[in-house]
DNA sequence: GAAATAAAACCGACTGGTCGGTTTGTTTTT
DNA sequence: AAAAACAAACCGACCAGTCGGTTTTATTTC
């Protein structure tokens, strides 16, 4: 049974997250990880090559999150789909919120590495691909005036990244989620054939 | 004369741009500053409480930066304004793109303090501050359709912020600087009265 | 205006502590 | 018993900040 080596990689997991997300990548140490998810040292880096290797390892679990919530809007119509997407804003914006500075700061500072670059640079090149065939989709399907799918998905990942950055910046400066929904509803608005 | 002092403390600032925006501000120690500005340790903290003192008059600096240029437009109208600034686009792209890495690391990891959280939010409320007002001048003149300014110069500030962390993140993935003036144009043709 | 004094600027070795990662040894699993 | 999983002590590099002392500059005194 390997099952209670799994159950430390979990363990190992759950706690970088807690961690990363609430003190930041760099200020969470390997040492805080160990003690919090209870094992030792040696237990990690028997899981884990390295503290960079550990995060990545975050990175595909939330890459795997992505393509399940683009694989189960595969069969509505496109309209339909930014209404879902618009409903489940609190939740995915909360959910950003939470790990956005910790993939910034590791981002920000293990950027200049080839290898952590391109796996850093996937989730974003996902979405952005997602946006530009969605958008396609509702052009050629008639629900969308001619717009240029490449720049549309540009401007709506910009919004949400940008409204994501105030947010974090000034949390109380505005009802963020309230500003997010307006944003969303004027571009999808701007796009909708009438 | 205190000249040579006012001389160090300008080297200082100057290596501390450079250094922090080529290799972050983590990576880039005290004694690489010092070394880079060619003296010694003591001088530099007879001169910064802190690095993150420094960190804060360099912050400062372009916070006067920033109010120059709002002096600088306060005479045109709203139009000619958003000309402007569409036109000074290229320098404050790459300007933005050369600080806003260092900027976000610093903040990531010190805006726990409020303090620094003070400092580092001002520059943000001064430019969304800055749009609200322009655009209520642009409503009020009639030149803009009737829009909600608290709400626009959100959306606006995201694309800009948006915008500028994709380029960072993935720089060759499209022609950034066309995309911003493209995105640019598009929110300006909105607001415009026809 | 030259010597004496005070003050500001500057130097660089050193400290205290952190942290990622390694090594060595022990336990558990199969 | 061999291999995988885990524990715990340990290593070495790094780095912000300190401190005693030196040099330069400004001010006062005679």
């Amino acid at each position: 049974m390997q099952q209670r080596s799994e159950e430390t990689r979990l363990k190992i997991l759950e706690s970088a997250v807690k961690l990363f997300s609430s003190r930041g990548f760099n200020a969470a140490s390997v040492d805080d990880i160990c003690a919090d998810a209870g094992i030792s040292k040696g237990a990690f880096y028997h899981h884990f090559k390295s503290k960079q290797e550990l995060f990545l390892a975050l990175l595909d679990g939330w890459l795997q999150t992505i393509d399940n919530a683009i694989e189960a809007s595969k069969d509505m119509t496109v309209p339909e789909t930014f209404m879902q997407i618009t409903e489940a804003f609190p939740y995915i914006f909360e959910t950003a919120n939470e790990g956005l500075p910790m993939f910034l700061e590791f981002w920000l500072q293990a950027s200049r590495d080839e290898k952590i670059w391109q796996a850093s640079v996937k989730p974003y090149r996902r979405y952005h691909k997602y946006f530009t065939d969605l958008i396609k989709k509702g052009v050629d399907e008639g629900s969308f005036v001619e717009v240029d799918p490449e720049l549309t998905s540009r401007m709506i990942i910009s919004t949400a990244m940008g409204l994501l950055l105030q947010s974090l910046m000034d949390p109380k400066g505005a009802k963020w989620e309230k500003v997010a929904r307006d944003s969303t509803t004027m571009l999808v608005n701007g796009m909708l054939k009438k």
